[in-house]
DNA sequence: TTGGCGCACTGGTATGATCAGTTGACCACC
DNA sequence: GGTGGTCAACTGATCATACCAGTGCGCCAA
């Protein structure tokens, strides 16, 4: 296959380049942004590109914009969404940022067995017979981690959006967009996650007969390999505990 | 005190009412957009405007701006992040969405218990000392609940930004700002799960110990109350289960 | 000390022109 | 019949230049 280039627009690029230099704190809390018109002249860009740039950065909560006075950089923690989770996860070099690694595993471990005893809450036999299909399939091909992998995010979208709960499902969305990310790291080091079928065809049989606990039991069991094994690959690499 | 005075600017205007037409389905996924010309012609602003107000849509996985073609409604529940909850919460009389509060519920009984138990990972006698303060100022103040309300955010406020877990403070962040929205009508609701202060005390004690477990118990039990106490609401105005 | 005034900043809005990507109709070719 | 070229009519993307509106500061008179 081929893949479809896209070339970034110009407040696309400036608003990846102030995010940037925020969430990296070389702007820290506090600091003023240049004068919309400053900003356009050094960068060498119409005012309308730079303010495209600052809307979205506000709607990030990464700055405040106040007519009348320049924008000010804001403390993404305490403003910030999981938006900004896939910027956050890489830094200037490309490289991972363990801390962050780590974080979004652990809120995985929390999330992942109440999403699937969501699903479970009721009996649901066609859910059951798609999550048992997607099982199968990862049953034949369990020699390619790759396609293992799409298959297992396959299964937890449909356990999401059948669970009825927006809140995760919104929050999945975010994760996804982080995990898909790294997707190529982490397919290797999450490859024993990927093998445990057990799990995975538990949680579809307690889906059929509405049992939530079971679900949540084999969900916990299910991702808490993958946690494991993340922790292990920082810990090899000589990430520190925290 | 006084409240200040807020004047939204045109681009904010034109992003709340495109926003809004896209969560309550008129816009559906697929749907193709006026062109920017002609919207801004409907609207009676300046095509700049519309285009801020695109931009953050398109942020906000709500639309797709494609150059050369029309812009289209994309499907918030599959693109969308946690940032657009306050705004579901709420329909377009301002009631509340029963569905949305139980999703929210529901995700905050996740959380919690891990966001405690990993403030409580190791021994942090500072940390435990000013959640005994707020434990104790709401000892004092018990008959108001909405000073309890206060400090009950404070006190998780707290927990998450020295739990070390980004990801559980950005989805922290986005919760508040969704609870913060419906802020008074959940007080009464709520306030059963305020005067609990014994799983507090608790939480507090075992950050003073590091006993992760111990955190972990009493912050489950602890918002379980709350949870209850929704339910029960809902259910007496006749919110259906799922 | 207080309040009013004005200037010099800032962001907010408006307009009109031009560049650039997408689509479909049309047509000449093989 | 399928291929590829051309062109016109859309669309969004970028640009330049005004002017309106809010903020903060210094100044000065009451």
């Amino acid at each position: 296959m081929f893949n479809a280039i896209r070339k970034p627009s110009l407040s696309e690029s400036v608003y990846r380049q102030l995010e940037d230099r925020i969430l990296r704190q070389e702007l820290k809390p506090g600091d003023e942004l240049p004068a919309e018109r400053a900003l356009s002249g050094q960068l060498g860009v119409n005012r309308g590109a730079v303010r495209e740039a600052l809307k979205r950065l506000q709607q990030a909560g990464l700055v405040a914009v106040r007519h009348g006075g320049n924008s000010v950089v804001q403390d993404y923690l305490e403003k910030g969404g999981l938006e900004l989770l896939p910027t956050l996860l890489v830094n200037e070099k490309g490289r991972l940022n363990g801390v962050v690694v780590r974080s979004v595993m652990a809120m995985r471990s929390s999330l992942a067995p109440d999403i699937a005893a969501g699903a479970a809450r009721k009996p649901n036999p066609a859910l059951a017979g798609e999550l048992d299909a997607i099982v199968e399939r990862m049953r034949v091909q369990k020699g390619d981690v790759k396609a293992l992998q799409n298959h297992a995010l396959d299964f937890w979208r449909k356990l999401v959006e059948h669970g009825g709960n927006i809140a995760f499902r919104l929050a999945f969305n975010s994760m996804t967009r982080t995990y898909t990310q790294v997707w190529i790291t982490l397919t290797g080091v999450l490859a024993a996650e990927f093998r445990d079928l057990d799990n995975l065809a538990g949680i579809a049989a307690a889906v059929r007969n509405g049992n939530a606990e079971a679900a949540r039991n084999a969900g916990r069991a299910h991702v808490e390999i993958g946690r494991r094994a993340i922790e292990k690959a920082l810990d090899a690499v000589g990430v520190r505990e925290d």
